[in-house]
DNA sequence: AATGAATGAGCTTTCATTCAT
DNA sequence: AATGAATGAAAGCTCATTCAT
């Protein structure tokens, strides 16, 4: 159910899907949704953006597990995310944006999941990176370069929805490199 | 109209504001609504994004008019989009990715009028940056960098929406500099 | 404007079509209609409703003009029906029909244009017959026939929609003759 | 919920009257409509012919029932129509009709409902008669009576509508009559 | 524990009409 | 005399949710 919210989402937002179409698409039945989530939709939003936060986090640790270092890592990242999209008919973005955009004042539950799972996907990206570049790289350094990183993940997902091609998504890669390099020659 | 709806898709998104909102915060009355958009809410999308098209490409212009180097207005703009971001409540993000992340499959003109849209952007900043910077710089360079700019600002947007901060759209200043430098770095 | 109202009308009903349709199928300006119909889509109704009674008047004149008795009136009558409703994609039926019946209790104007054009077609069809058939037939007899004719020819417009096809129209001839023998057996 | 509608379908017309007041009038809250007619108001035309052929069906039988022979079944069903159709004020049209009339190009599915159901009625009053006559008529005249009469009906109930008496109506008696006499005739 | 039925507020849109020019 | 603009009531429908079983 969470996996057909999510995939809802991705591609028409929040608001833009109805929970019928959702419990249609996951074929579970009418009535036992709010079995699960006593909370209604905003609950799911919750569970589908921790979903999410949770799967990219496992998938930080594939990519770095066979990586030679943080670039080959973020490379991998990189374009595994536009795979998805492209595999997606250039319509499914990020989970945690898709519902992040819709905001009401209210939701400030959401609005610090979605600021968790950021961070986490941050500190998991630098931790193993640290690990890998054994000190040749200070972690500050490698903080501010995972931050400009997510930024242009999270922004190129979105122009490649207004391109439909992959190349927004990829510039992820350079921004990561050059924004690193900057940094280091900072020192 | 069009502004009060820009102002509403920004902060919760297309399909999260009803008509009725929009009409009662522009004070239009609700039955003249569809005299001037036939076509009715979708129109309106399509009239917020191309309004917010220009509007950018004129804060564009104003950035470049009073700046001595390309760099020097992507700090201004930058700025420019950090303060218009605080002064939302760190609630309103780009009208255009409001309404680009809630497509529906078949909403081709409001995705060619968001990549219009961008790629007008970027073709002014980059006309801009060659005029200030008298050849020293390459077009190609430039191209590269306002496209990693303007996925850093979008980026950054979406990722301030969750720190509740300005913080991660400023770095789309850095993202270019340092881009720009990689760029130059190549030949 | 009135004829454009017709035709919409006997296809799909008088609440079935929207002044809007009416007008620019018409061509007309849409502000000019209260000019001309002040008392709005009641008085354009009732223009349709009397229009087509006065049609009907015109095309009774022709079908007697070149007769040689009563049946073959009727006959051309039911052929010139049948062939316009063919010709309209079995689509259109009657204008007066297709307003009576959607009657609000008010409507008295209405139903009293209807009923007007229902008669006056009777008169003239018995008036045109007397003189043809030359005392061979009573008033009171074709009166009669002529009755079941309007009833039948307006039955059959009806069932015809449902079968598509002309044939129940054309039994408004057959329900002609053997009414008229059997009013005339009766003396 | 049929009920309440085909009333006010067979006053005013299937557009003439709104989902409100078919919802008012039948007690029933606005938005459990769609949980039993989810292709809403069309679904529920549908609904309104079908209950309506049924319920001919049934008064055929009723009328068939207690008659000697055929046309004292169809003295019968004459009276049955004009009774009710007093009854209702003179405003009652038949079920099928009133919907039937306000056909949209594509509403095939409505279009074969009718047919059905006139269908239906002329096989039942045809095997009916058939059942009661022994053999004293033949089927082939029976079909053609009963077809003058279904439209003798439906023509009489609009003419009725004009003349606010139930004469069109038990017209439709003496029509069936004369058209099987003719028929037998024809031998 | 699980669910189809039921619910009314709200959705976008169309309606016939009136108004200002 | 003629008209595009403006209007709010009402249209059909979907929504997230609650209820009775």
């Amino acid at each position: 159910m969470i996996d057909a919210a999510a995939e809802l989402f991705r591609a028409r937002g929040y608001h833009g899907v109805g929970l019928a179409e959702i419990l249609s698409e996951s074929g579970a039945p009418k009535g036992s949704f709010y079995h699960h989530f006593p909370q209604g939709k905003d609950e799911l939003a919750l569970a589908v953006i921790e979903n999410g936060g949770r799967f990219v986090s496992k998938f930080i640790n594939e990519v770095f597990e066979s990586a030679r270092n943080a670039e080959d890592a973020v490379s991998r990242f990189t374009s595994g995310v536009a795979y998805a999209f492209k595999e997606s008919g250039f319509s499914q973005g990020c989970p945690i944006t898709s519902i992040l955009l819709e905001l009401t004042p209210k939701d400030e539950a959401v609005r610090s999941a979605a600021n968790n799972a950021f961070e986490t996907w941050i500190e998991k990206m630098v931790a193993h990176s640290l690990s890998l570049e054994q000190g040749k790289v200070s972690r500050q350094a490698l903080d501010k370069a995972f931050r400009a990183f997510l930024i242009a993940i999270e922004g190129g997902w979105i122009v490649a929805r207004a391109t439909q091609t992959v190349a927004p998504i990829m510039m992820a890669h350079e921004i990561f490199a050059s924004t690193l390099k900057m940094e280091l020659g900072r020192r």
